[in-house]
DNA sequence: AACAAGACCTGCATGC
DNA sequence: TGCATGCAGGTCTTGT
């Protein structure tokens, strides 16, 4: 389910119920999840007060009054729902934490996808599940120079290339088409070949796109929820994502003529774009 | 080193 | 109605 603009969209929303509270409770309904909740971890993070909460990537950050980081993924079918203590639990709620102001905040996981873990705010970049991330592209200097740098020697294709967080940080694989689509550039192209001109144009639409869905509240097609249960609205405003077969919102090909939007298969994932307009 | 494929897990839409 | 199949917003591991 969430890429940056739904992980970042999650952490706006919990921002004004976590930071400043003290965490008073926390059950620990599954620990099974995408690998197991560390053993400890209602008895390290009861009593800690949230200071800030922050995001690398597609992890929300908890940086709590004793030095520790609570890290968050929600994986592909993560919410995280606010509520009042208390409130029944229901199927796949896995973890609640409960504050002082009685808000529980209750992370639920169909697939079991998503993990906490903790770390150290001192050595944050160096956790394992943090040091191999690509540049945040939505911090100013983010740009084409350091887009093709990432890039560089990739010779398979520039899609898969951009769902690999270690070229950049937060893209899944709708932003991955979205951002080709904006930057006129074919996904099947090799990663390799974007320097220059292209890379400033893709890396000013990924930027571009992100942002926009931020603004929408991110994209719910399945699973997406802010943490009050609000949609997001982005998934309105798709060029190309989940799109086959119709038309191209940015030129005249027509689908009745074999233009239009197409699906490909790339690294096992769909890629949709429109191979008039994007070369 | 980089890449594709498979694995992990559940739910949903589709087709027979 | 039941059942099989395929697909889904991610990423880790395996093998080439």
């Amino acid at each position: 389910m969430p890429e940056l603009p739904e992980v970042e969209t999650v952490r706006r929303g919990l921002a004004p119920v976590l930071e400043g509270r003290r965490i008073v409770r926390v059950t620990a309904r599954r620990a099974d999840l995408r690998r197991p909740l560390p053993t400890d971890l209602a008895r390290r993070l009861a009593g800690r007060r949230v200071d800030r909460l922050g995001r690398r990537g597609k992890y929300i950050l908890a940086h709590l009054d004793d030095g520790m980081v609570l890290l968050m993924h929600l994986g592909m079918s993560g919410r995280v729902r606010i509520e009042s203590a208390g409130s029944a639990p229901q199927t796949h709620d896995h973890v609640v934490l409960t504050t002082d102001a009685g808000v529980s905040v209750v992370f639920h996981d169909p697939r079991r996808f998503g993990l906490m873990d903790l770390g150290q705010a001192e050595t944050l970049s160096t956790h394992p599940l943090l040091a191999g991330l690509g540049p945040e592209p939505l911090d100013p200097d983010f740009d084409g120079a350091v887009l093709a740098a990432r890039l560089a020697g990739r010779r398979g294709p520039v899609k898969a290339a951009l769902l690999d967080q270690t070229v950049v940080a937060g893209l899944g694989n709708i932003y991955a088409c979205e951002s080709l689509f904006r930057a006129r550039l074919s996904p099947r192209r090799r990663g390799g070949t974007i320097v220059g001109r292209r890379a400033g144009r893709l890396a000013a639409a990924i930027v571009a796109v992100l942002t926009d869905a931020i603004a929408a509240g991110g994209s719910s097609l399945r699973d997406h929820r802010r943490p009050g249960g609000e949609l997001g609205t982005f998934q309105h405003r798709f060029a190309v994502y989940d799109r086959e077969g119709l038309a191209c919102p940015g030129c005249t090909c027509d689908p009745a003529d074999g233009g239009g939007i197409r699906r490909i298969v790339q690294s096992g994932r769909s890629t949709f774009y429109c191979a008039m307009r994007q070369r």
